[in-house]
DNA sequence: AAGCCGACTGAACATATGTGCAAGGGTGTG
DNA sequence: CACACCCTTGCACATATGTTCAGTCGGCTT
């Protein structure tokens, strides 16, 4: 059995490797050559439909890469604001104003999914959060192969509900798997109901590792969260949050979160009473991270976006076009 | 008068302009978001069609750029054998081995335009060649806006015949054209008739300007002639050379030159007469540039290649797959 | 050996994209 | 103002690409 089983994954790891190797001719002919996929499948003696389909499998897997470039004498005007006013550089994304909140959402993952390419690169530690913007972006990564790099979980998720939202777990998975990285998983509830709980889990070795990890992270990957926004991101609405803690909040003056961390217009945190038992990383440590990528969609997220970047929690923003422009408007 | 094309000159600016940021908008939505045309015509409120030609504008104009990446873990034999054995680093176009020589030279150069866009960046001096593969080159060049950066003419090209083939002015136009470059031209014959006129010519302060910049070249791009060879490159048929000139190359164990200095087998060039009377810069001065990269197409140039690795003028060389091939088996 | 499974193929069809063409709008010219 | 010119547009058609489906193959189990 055991030979069996060695054989066949060696088998099964050549035929992979013939399959790129096919892809990555095909992808030369069709991209760098400009031939049809008619003259491909000839030259490759095959049919026209499985260059099709390897083309998209080049595609899907990262073999091949498209990237677009404005004209360094034309960057867009609203990034272009958006970095003299916040210090932030700023992807905005093209969606219509009439769009759907749920469109809107899965066009900016989308993008977001394929720019994040970019930043992600061998021997790193990449910290990432947990919400329905993560989730959606996680369903459209592009697979980069990189060397040693981590995918490090940004804040505890515990309880979730399966009403069609992903396990945090399965969600780290998915970067894992695009990236070729290990996950370190942060089995922790997204609030511990006693802060005193949260201090001694946070003195347990086995947390330490982790904290560790995450005062040491080349890139961080958020949203935003907007507890009293109309369409309140999940976190709000998985039950982890009671009546009385939004009241909490209310009366502490947040308006959004990072990784479960909450903070006011002005960006600060001191005297949230909710920061005590939640899991997500200390914005000081969270700042540590040289790149901070936050991922933003919809108006109603716009004072928690101000709110972060106040807190200076953000080094590159992806946001939709009308949330970028509200931000630079007023 | 003057007014009115000021006025023409900003009003097509910025139809320019506006068109970028329609393409740029355009390429966002079809390579990041994955939107149909339709879908884009419909929200740009054009039609179809419209944003086909948009999309290929973007393409054509470098606002899209594509490029295919191996694997870390699977880099073509071939590649890696002759980085091996040469210190050169291979980029090998797949051309199917019945293909015409003509083909493959299109082919090859199609690829080599697109490669080079990853070479040439601001504040650079680019010494071009020239012969049939930069001239099949220059047709597919992919535009890069760059700042400071100029082109310059390794050798004269004098003696044009029109059969075809590109004046070189008009070559490095084409160049200078895609890059946002200077074209700094060498207007003297490809080869001198006697040694005594070219020293005189090169003591000449305008030469010795274009002499000096050849001296500091970043990048140099060239293919290799084969005299010998039963498909000779155009050098060989314009007329540039006697038969006398060829007997002499025959007799002194010429197999091939870049930018018309020729080299023997072994790579040495001393004692070959015709270099005299040459234009083209010696190796010495050539070695200089830090990326020498140097295209080449068709097995009727192996000998030729072989002795341009020997004589250490490549560091990085754009060859077909038959080609390159032959090179690594023998 | 028979049978199941999953992965892959090519033909046929469905869809998406590219292009020739005629029409319209703007601009400079006589 | 009429005209020629050039550029752009959208339509209709031509072509290229994506996808479904039924069939094949090899590996594995029963």
């Amino acid at each position: 059995m055991i030979e069996n089983d060695g054989r066949e994954a060696i088998d099964r790891a050549d035929a992979v490797s013939g399959k790129t190797r096919d892809a990555l001719r095909a992808a030369h002919l069709y991209y760098m050559q400009d031939l049809t996929m008619d003259a491909i499948a000839h030259e490759l003696h095959t049919s026209r439909s499985s260059i099709s389909r390897l083309l998209s499998h080049a595609r899907a897997s990262g073999l091949v890469e498209i990237s677009i470039h404005s004209p360094l004498d034309l960057p867009s005007r609203i990034e272009q604001e958006i970095l003299e006013r916040h210090e932030v550089r700023a992807h905005v994304v093209p969606v219509p104003d009439h769009a759907s909140d749920v469109d809107r959402l899965d066009r900016v993952a989308l993008s977001a999914a394929r720019i994040l390419g970019q930043y992600v690169d061998s021997n790193q530690a990449i910290g990432v959060a947990w919400g329905s913007t993560m989730s959606a972006m996680s369903r459209h990564l592009v697979p980069k192969a990189t060397h040693n790099t981590e995918i490090v979980q940004l804040n505890g998720a515990g309880n979730v509900r399966t009403t069609g939202i992903l396990y945090a777990s399965e969600l780290l998975r998915r970067f894992g798997d695009a990236f070729g990285a290990r996950v370190q998983q942060f089995p922790v509830p997204a609030f511990f109901d006693e802060p005193a709980t949260k201090q001694a889990f946070w003195r347990e070795r086995s947390t330490r590792r982790l904290l560790d990890l995450q005062s040491r992270l080349d890139v961080a990957l958020f949203g935003v969260g907007s507890p009293f926004a109309e369409v309140p991101s999940h976190v709000y609405q998985g039950g982890y949050l009671e009546r009385a803690d939004y009241q909490a909040l209310s009366r502490d003056g947040a308006v959004g979160d990072v990784a479960t961390v909450f903070y006011r217009a002005d960006g600060s945190t001191d005297g949230i009473g909710l920061n005590e038992r939640a899991t997500g990383p200390d914005f000081a440590v969270l700042r540590r991270a040289p790149r901070r990528i936050c991922v933003v969609s919809g108006r109603a997220k716009l004072p928690s976006l101000r709110g972060a970047l106040a807190a200076g929690l953000i080094t590159d923003l992806i946001v939709d076009e009308g949330t970028a422009r509200a931000l630079v408007d007023a």
